[in-house]
DNA sequence: CCTCACCCGAACCGTACGGTACGGTTCGCC
DNA sequence: GGCGAACCGTACCGTACGGTTCGGGTGAGG
């Protein structure tokens, strides 16, 4: 339950039975551990001592150290989920607030702390030993927003709500203008502003400015 | 000279009185481990060996490794440097060429192998010994950048050839466009399409959206 | 009660790497 | 030529941490 909330909804059929509750509640004290100090404060002794369990588990459950991050990076993307589009879509007003609900629910995961911590580790292993991490993070992530992105844009263009050629290259504007510069910044260890964290007025401008360029 | 032209017109007087020349190299050969191998590559003992110094000059130059990790950050954001803006800018087509131009820079530099490797290192480091790396890169890297920015936004608004209240909001929209999220998925390791690269083109579709928004 | 699977805690091992010390060499300067 | 500063190469030390092994304990099933 990490800085977003969990929709029954949108579940998919793959997240739960990758790990046992017990196997859960380890990579959950994996994540604390990652938030607070980073990757060097993972250490197998310490997750051992802080999750109670004993360093022959560990790598019997995921063979090593790189097994652990990937375990990590894992099971925390199949926790994230975004609001369902649910439907009647077919209105300008709730399709608006649909966009705007989503970019919210965007910046929400990606400035939680557990995203940053997540996302650091990840670049930080990205061009040591094959890149498993970072593939990862994207495939279970970014790409699975992103999808369901691209398909909610293009369910406005089917109603004449939004008029673009690409819904990728209309996905990554949205992005672009939602996200800026703070998610390298907060990557980079910065801290969030007041302004920042009011993810709602972010969104609600981010969305006004795409509209005024993709709007029917 | 990594991946970005010098520019003598905008050189700043604190770059070059830094390091000695021995250890600009030193710190050159420091950096293309990082590039090759991410921080795990970067050893005293290695860049000793690649760089043919030894192991008690590296530690008398720069104090410990996290000193070595800060002189190679250091070092290199000096090296960057953008166009200058060179005063005559009240013609609209100059002006926006030079808006172009800085987008073009802006992008051959934040994607760039040399500073992508920085960004990693500052990044995996942000959360663990007090974060100088991240503050650093920051300071020295994107505030430089915006600054610079900010001022040629202006003299557009000067010229009324821009509208906008907030010169940081307005940059902040700029680089959103232009970035999207492609910093973000190449720091994680995603090979960078034909397409990405096409510098040009990027920057002239992202200065095009940045004007039906802020053009006057 | 026995067995077996599972797991905890702790001790242990090997190694990689940060950091230090030292002998030997080059080079500028008097 | 002699001197000292800077520096190279190498050997060395201490430690932290990944990974393994082992003894013991707990609980379900028979």
């Amino acid at each position: 339950m990490p800085a977003a909330a969990y929709d029954i909804a949108t579940a998919r059929p793959d997240a739960a039975p990758e790990f046992s509750p017990r196997q859960q509640v380890v990579l959950q004290h994996a994540l604390k551990l990652l938030v607070e100090g980073g990757e060097k404060a993972l250490t197998t002794a310490g997750l051992a001592r802080t999750a109670s369990c004993s360093k022959e588990s560990l790598y019997k459950w995921f063979g090593d150290r790189d097994g652990l991050l990937a375990a990590v990076v894992a099971y925390q993307a199949s926790q994230v989920q975004f609001p369902s589009e649910s439907g009647a879509t077919a209105d300008p007003d709730t399709f608006r607030a649909h966009v705007t609900a989503f970019v919210e629910a965007l910046l929400g995961v990606l400035f939680s702390e557990s995203s940053l911590a997540l996302n650091r580790l990840s670049i930080g292993q990205s061009n040591t030993n094959s890149n498993k991490l970072g593939e990862l993070l994207l495939v279970r992530g970014k790409h699975m927003i992103s999808s369901r992105a691209r398909t909610m844009l293009e369910t406005g263009r089917r109603h004449a709500l939004l008029k673009f050629d690409d819904a990728d290259d209309a996905y990554q504007v949205l992005y672009g203008l939602a996200i800026r510069d703070v998610h390298i910044r907060l990557l980079l260890g910065e801290t969030a502003t007041a302004e920042v964290n009011n993810h709602a007025d972010q969104a609600a401008r981010a969305v006004d400015r795409f509209y005024r360029l993709f709007g029917a």
